[in-house]
DNA sequence: GCATTGACTAGGG
DNA sequence: GCCCTAGCCAATG
């Protein structure tokens, strides 16, 4: 471990950051997703809380996007992690991953 | 401690 | 295909 860099204002909080960490690249994940990997299903709303706040900046945020495809957000800086998905390798439209479902990311859990 | 907000999600029209 | 509504959880004021 390499240790955070800011202390978790909450387990809920570390547990996200855990697993958006866990992120390879080139794939994305889902809000639902990593709040349901991090043992908080359904607290996707809480976990876009989280990632607004960026407790650890070791937290490549931009790898996670809303259920839908669409990039969701970043702080207002949308063309920001449309760049950074784009560099990813991953093909983003205007506002929206295109094969969104073959780069999704379920922690390696079969689908 | 209550009310509001926020980078959400699923369902219905 | 898009817009609106209800439900959800955590953080903030």
């Amino acid at each position: 471990m390499d240790g955070f860099y800011n202390l978790p204002v909450s387990d809920f909080t570390e547990r996200v950051i855990r697993v958006v960490r866990r992120i390879p690249p080139g794939r994305v994940a889902t809000y639902g997703d990593v709040a349901e990997l991090a043992g908080y299903p359904g607290a996707a709303r809480a976990v876009g809380t989280v990632m607004r706040r960026c407790s650890s900046r070791d937290v490549p945020c931009h790898r996670v996007v809303s259920a839908g495809g669409t990039l969701g957000g970043y702080g207002g800086n949308l063309e920001l992690k449309r760049a950074l998905l784009r560099a990813e390798s991953l093909v983003v439209g205007r506002n929206r991953i295109r094969n969104f479902a073959r780069v999704r990311w379920q922690g390696k859990k079969r689908g």
